[in-house]
DNA sequence: ATCGTAATTGCGAAGATTCGTAATTGATGA
DNA sequence: TCATCAATTACGAATCTTCGCAATTACGAT
């Protein structure tokens, strides 16, 4: 074992550390699609994509075949879905969190804000 | 809403995107931990944890606390280990796929080698 | 008060990522 | 063949991360 397993870990999540290529891994969930398509849906110059493309290529997360004219690019594998959901999860528990704690500030009804460190 | 969703998405990733982290809040999995026993238990120096460990608590990703001389470091919510499950069980499916490939090209049964891009 | 230990912060150098411009490849049609 | 469009690669500048050293804070003991 070469790589221990937490490098591993940490380089995938690494991966998917840049907002084009979680865009591109959320729209490529309803099913494949061409580049052309990717880059009508996302705000990002062609010659940017193909870099982040290649990124995930790369590293095995989604596949690239042609078509004619086009590239057809497509998910690889069932579990990159569940680790996004498993990200918005812990986002939504996150952020209502937040919301929670700041709707007590603004509502001021300070009868049980429990001690801060 | 200030921040697109993907942008936090993102985000929350490239703050999982280090080893330390990662080993970090493996460790609090199994719950709270003073810093000495992370920094045993980690291979890196006590500053080095520090500023990993910083990043962390104001991502609000654990939470900590002094007790007197130490500081005791714990998960924030659970849905951090959903997520980290998520990430080992892509890192399976990706492993075992290459585990596939590797195995029919030492073994050379070259019955039904798909084409390839 | 002073010392020692635990943990953190400030800061700068070394290294890695990102993004745009220019050049390249691959396929299709004139 | 030549021109064209889709997509990719090469490369450098600007930017962000990481890591070690030095200085600092927080606490308990002498």
């Amino acid at each position: 074992m070469s790589v221990p397993l937490y490098e591993a870990k940490a380089e995938l999540f690494r991966l998917l550390g840049h907002p084009v290529r979680i865009r591109v891994l959320e729209l490529l969930q309803d099913g494949p699609k061409p580049v052309r398509e990717l880059l009508a849906a996302i705000e990002v110059e062609p010659t940017g994509l193909s870099q982040h493309l290649a990124v995930l290529r790369r590293s095995g997360l989604v596949t690239a075949q042609r078509e004619g004219t086009t590239v057809v690019y497509a998910l690889a594998g069932g579990r990159v879905a569940g680790l996004l959901r498993a990200a918005r999860e812990l986002l939504a528990e996150k952020l209502s969190g937040q919301n929670e704690l700041l709707n007590e500030l603004l509502e001021g009804d300070d009868d049980d804000v429990a001690q801060d460190r």
